[in-house]
DNA sequence: CATGAATGAGCCTTCATTCAT
DNA sequence: CATGAATGAAGGCTCATTCAT
């Protein structure tokens, strides 16, 4: 009835997701121990494996996981766009939201892809390739419509991606600025750049 | 000319400090192991002590230079620059091809902050702080002058550097975009944003 | 009955510290190694660590029972001492017999309070303390009786001590002499001097 | 002319001796480090080679040159002793001072025989029982005329250096008692005992 | 499912010793 | 003689993983 400590069912697993995610985020993978990951879940170090399959496996599945959410909330957020720039600015809006949100799974998403085994990193590399695309795609056809003007539509994809990613890098949810604010600060830059 | 096997004299730090480099970025510092590294230089490992202190101090050295020579380069490229938009282009040009050449400092000497111990990793937070300022009050006298409008310079800077730092995690010199067209690509985004 | 090879159970401990104890005595703390420990005991090096903390806390666990056992055993033997002469009797004959018991134990608890940590060394050299203090004050009261003649009962103190310990250096229970004739052997030269 | 740090010329193996006994007196053979010593001396760790074979060959010397030095001063100050109570006070006098002025050599000479190979090991011990003999004899001349009453001298020859040498672990020169008192002390026991 | 204990590989680091310069 | 740098062996300790209970 109660979820105690040391606990059982199927939230184990959620806590060791949890845990995992939160200790992958501050020390990194290699750095991470699943003795301290035990020890975080209230567990042996051996007990994890009646939930896991190895270490590496439990980075995968975070990075995973993390990955199709993210695909099936961005189609959510595009969805009924109706124009390029209706779009560009929706997918400004969610990626900024969504990365102040998931700051960790994002961050060990981009960070630990390095500590993927091969067959692993090949299948994440895919997902991330695919949302890519999809501000790839806005672009060019904001161009198409002669609504933007761009240098090369896929360097200015990796470009906007790295400006709106960064932001789980320094954003302090408890700072001075809003989230409202920081969509505005963005979209205005990406849209209009700095010029007066 | 060429790195002669079991190498000796005051080359050796030099080569530990390339092999380091490259190991580090290749698999994390955390996930470098002397031993790697040793071979690498053509040495036992035991023998890497007589040129470094620890494996934590190399790691420091390496982003310590790295931060040092940055801002070397930045301020004689910012030397002479007439107003703010001139040193906005100049801050933006030599940005991009800073990253691309030191592509692995960069690299390091941002996502290996968190390896470092806390007293080194003040040290190099503080010298990155000098850096960013250095942005930060090019945009502060573009609005002054009135020739930049922006939502928020501190912020603004934390953006743009993201934009332009993230270069150095895809841009392939051997591919079809030159490095001038990379400067035309990101200045005019940034100055003049995606709208036509 | 026997040791089992690959040994579970709580008496791994139990065969830790007796292979601990072998060693250091033979061979000294520094001198012996872990895996020379855990060989010993039918273990990887490794294992040793499920049941100590680090070598130093082994040597200073075997050091510290030791005292607080030879504290123990030594109020039970002085209990019921009639006077100061009877005092001193059972002192030495406890004193001798243990230390030929406890050879290893004695020894070690010895020669290697320099091995210890400045913390753990404290402690020792604190227990220690309070067993010299116990002969002390046999020596005292048998002045104040004036059944004894001493220069000075601190220095008689150590001297004696002294005398009574070397024992565990050469004592050999396989050889021609007795316990019990040592026991005389002492008891009358410390009470008796070698005068005739 | 002068005497540099780096030091040349024959001293610069008995600053090595010098260096060596106090380091091991202080930390042990198995901890000293030849790099603690060559620091100490003002050298690098390989120059020591110029001057001493091995780690070992240096321990051996240490104990080596002092076990002779110890029998030649011995047996100046028992020659002319008159009969076997003077030669028994000389020799506490002797033995006492000795073992003050030579702590360290003397604290070596016992405590680090182990660390010395089996041939090496094997010197020293018949050095040591040769010194043995010198009190034994004394004993044993004392019981022939009836001016010692003994249980055993062999025994008593352990005991009494016991008692002696333990002198070497606890005694302060700076402390409150001469050596002249502590020689009365001494003697005091173990001729008449504790008795009244 | 959880535990405690074991494994074996590996890590960073230290050390005595050697040797070209 | 001294140095700086190299070697190779080893040392204490950690870790992911396994498995009997």
């Amino acid at each position: 009835m109660s979820r105690t400590v040391g606990s059982h069912g199927p939230s184990t697993l959620a806590a060791i997701h949890e845990a995992g995610l939160q200790l992958i985020y501050e020390h990194g993978y290699e750095a991470m121990t699943l003795r301290q990951l035990a020890r975080q879940v209230g567990l042996q170090a051996g007990s994890l494996y009646n939930h896991i399959e190895t270490k590496q496996q439990l980075l995968f599945d975070l990075i995973h996981n993390h990955m199709i959410h993210l695909m099936e909330k961005l189609d959510e957020a595009l969805e009924g766009a109706e124009n390029p720039d209706d779009a560009l600015r929706r997918f400004i809006a969610f990626h900024l939201i969504y990365h102040i949100e998931k700051k960790r799974e994002v961050f060990i998403g981009s960070s630990e892809i390095r500590s993927l085994e091969p067959e692993n990193q090949e299948k994440i590399v895919t997902q991330r390739r695919a949302y890519e695309d999809r501000l790839c795609a806005i672009l060019d056809a904001g161009v198409e419509a002669e609504i933007f003007k761009i240098g090369d539509s896929r360097i200015s994809t990796y470009a906007i991606l790295a400006m709106l990613t960064g932001i789980c890098t320094w954003y302090d949810p408890a700072g001075r600025v809003t989230q409202d604010e920081l969509i505005k600060i963005h979209t205005a830059l990406l849209i209009d750049g700095v010029s007066h």
